[in-house]
DNA sequence: GATGAATGAGAATTCATTCAT
DNA sequence: CATGAATGAATTCTCATTCAT
C-alpha cells in the first residue's frame, strides 16, 4: 500500500516536531491531503498510528544495524557501528527523533518493545567488547557507559540538527557535519580503547 | 513568592515529561493543589509559564557553568566542564529535558534567547580550545563537534535517564552511574585531546 | 434467504437490548462475521432494518395470537390469551422488548402500523369480554385497562426479565418463573371478572 | 443550584425517550438554553449525568414509597402502594422510564445500585404479605410475583403511556385513566388475595 | 489573591452510507 | 454477492482562557 506508508512517513515527520500530543491527525491528513477519516480508516486510532509509526522505524533501524556482524578487527567494527548509526540519523531523522521523545516521557507506549528489542542488540555490543578485552584488542572501561554516549551523541545528530545547525549558522546539518561528527567520533572511541 | 516558583517547578517536571501540548494547566494546578484559575494568575498563559520555565533553568544553567573561567589547565577546564554539566543534568534533569524538547520541535519560541544567550557561551568555549591548540596544549581536532557530543551526552544523562535506567535494569540512574559518565567522558576527551 | 433472517434475528437482538442509537450495523454484522457492506446490500439502511425487524416481530406477534378465536368459555379464552402472551415473552423476548422501546420512544417510526394492526385486535378483545359481561358470564370492570394491565404485565416478563432474574438470585427467568407468572395473572383475572 | 436541577430534569426528560445513546448533550443542553460545555460544567460526561439522574429519581422513588409504613390492614396497605406507585408514574413518568431503560439494557450501570437499594424494599414487601398470609389476613399466592406483575403495571402507565393513550385516542393519559387504573388494580390484588 | 461560572476552539472517534470493483 | 476505500455528519470531551465576585 503506497497509503499506508505515506500516512507512516508523514506521521513519523509530524510526531517527531510536535510529539505525540501536539500531532493532530487532522494536520497529518491534511498534509497529505486526504481526510482525517480516511487515513483513521487505515489506522484505527492516533495511538494505534503512533505505535505503528515506533514499529516500522524500529525495524527500519535493526535492518539497518544488521549488517555489521561480518566484521573483523574491533577497530572497524566501531567505525561501522559509529557510521551505521549516524546514517540512521541522518536519512531518518524523524524516526530517530519520534524515539527520543517516545523515551524522554518514559515509554509509557513502548517500553516492552524496547526491551524486548533494543536491550538485547546493545548487551551483545557490550558483551562483543568485553570479548575483546579479555582478548587484549582494545582497553577495557565502562562499556555499557560508551555504548550509551555513543548512542546519545549520534541520535543527537537527528534530535538535536536543528539546534547545531543554527550555531553553525547553517539552514541544516550537512554532509561535512556528518564527516565530522563521524571522523571525530570514531577517534575519540578508538583513542579511548586503544590498549 | 514561594508559590511562583513551586508552580515553575511542577511546570518544568511536567513540560519535561509530557510536552508542551502533552501538559494541561489543569494537571499542573492540580498537583499543586490549586485552582487553575489561580495559576493564571500567576502566569497570565500557558506559553507564558511556558517561557518562563526555560528563562529559569537557563538563568540557573548559565549560573552554574560560570564558575568555570578561573582555572588554569585544559584538562581541568575539560574536566570541570563535564562535571558541572552532568551536575546539572542530574540535579535539573526536567530543566534539561525541557530545553531538549524546544530544541527538537525547531525551537519555535526560544530561538532568539538561544542565540542571544547559548551561542556565545559555546563559541567562547571553542574558541578557548583553539586557542589552546594553537598554543600546543591541545591536538587540534574539530572542536565544534567536540562541543556538540559533550552536550549531547551530558544532556542525554538527563533526557534518556529512564532508557538507561530500564537498560541497567535498575528504577532510576544513581550516583554510580553519574560518576561513571563522568570517569568515561572525561578519560575520552582528554585522551582525544592528548597532543 | 437463510441469511437475511439471521441479519433480522441478530439485529432484534441488538436493538431490545440497546436500542436503535445504541446499536451499530457494524456491530450486528460483525457479531455474524460479516461486513457492515453485506448487511446494507439486504437491507438498505438502519431505519430499514429496525422496520424489518419490528415488521417481521408484528407478523409472528399477530399469528401466535390468532390460534385464540375458537374457545369457548371466557375462562379458557382468558387462560390461553394470558399463556399465548407469556409464551412469546418467554420465546421472542427480544422481539417484544423491542416493541416496547419504540413505543417508549413515542413511536415515532411505526406509530401507524400500531394503530392499523394491533389496536384492532385490542379493541375486537375488549369488545368480545364486554358481551360477556352483558350476557352476565362475567363480571363488568374496566376492560380496556384491563387489558393494559395483562399487555403490561406480560411484556414485562420479556423487558424486564433481567431485572426479575437478578432479585431471585437467578441468571435468567426459567419455566418456573413463567408457569408462576401464568398461574398467578390467571388467578388474578378470573378472580377479578368473577361475576 | 437551581441549574443542576433543571439539566437533571431536562435529562431525565430525554434519557426517558431517546435513551442514553440516542440522547445527546448538546441537545440536553440547547433545550436548557445553555452551552454544550456549560453543562459539562456541571455534570463531566454524559455516563455521569446519567448515573446522577437515576441517582435522582431513585432518591425521589424511594422517598416517595416510605410513606406507607404506618398502615394498618393489608387492604390499605395494598391500596396505598399501588397509588403512591402509579402516582410516581404519573408525576414522574421521565423517572420512571429511564429506570426502565437501564434495566432493559440489562443494567449495565445501575446493577449495584438497584441490589442494594430495590431489592431490599421488594423483599420486605414480600415478607410483610407472607407474614399476614401466615396470620390468615390473605390468602397465599406467588406474592414475589406478584410484586413483579405490581410493579410492571404501574411502571407501564408511565413507559407505555403514549401507547394506551393512541389506543384511547387521546393524547395523553389523563387523571380518570390512573384512577381507572388505581381502581382495577386495587380491584385485581384485594380479589387475588382474599382468604 | 482566589475561585465559581461560562465559553470558544479544537480534537478524537464513531457511524451510516456511498461507490467502485 | 461481497468488500475495500472513502467521506460527511455527529458527538463526546478536553482545554485554555475570560470574567465577575
Amino acid at each position: 500500500m503506497r497509503k499506508q506508508e505515506a500516512i507512516l512517513l508523514e506521521a513519523e515527520r509530524q510526531f517527531a516536531r510536535f510529539g505525540l500530543e501536539g500531532s493532530s491527525i487532522e494536520g497529518i491528513a491534511a498534509q497529505l491531503g486526504i481526510s482525517r477519516q480516511n487515513l483513521l480508516y487505515y489506522y484505527a486510532s492516533k495511538e494505534a498510528l503512533y505505535v505503528a509509526v515506533l514499529d516500522n522505524v524500529l525495524a527500519d533501524w535493526i535492518a539497518s544495524m544488521e549488517e555489521l556482524g561480518s566484521v573483523d578487527t574491533p577497530e572497524q567494527a566501531i567505525a561501522q557501528y559509529i557510521r551505521a548509526k549516524l546514517r540512521f540519523s541522518r536519512e531518518r531523522p524523524s524516526g530517530t527523533s519520534v524515539f527520543t521523545r517516545e523515551v524522554m516521557a518514559g515509554a509509557p507506549l513502548y517500553r516492552d518493545t524496547l526491551v524486548a528489542k533494543v536491550m538485547p542488540a546493545l548487551k551483545t555490543d557490550v558483551k562483543r567488547l568485553e570479548r575483546w578485552a579479555r582478548e587484549g584488542l582494545i582497553r577495557r572501561t565502562n562499556f555499557l557507559h560508551l555504548m550509551f554516549v555513543l548512542w546519545a551523541s549520534t541520535q543527537a545528530y537527528a534530535d538535536l540538527a536543528p539546534q547545531f545547525a543554527l550555531f553553525e549558522g547553517k539552514e541544516a546539518l550537512d554532509e561535512q557535519d556528518f564527516e565530522a561528527a563521524e571522523k571525530l567520533l570514531t577517534e575519540m572511541v578508538l583513542r579511548t580503547l586503544k590498549p
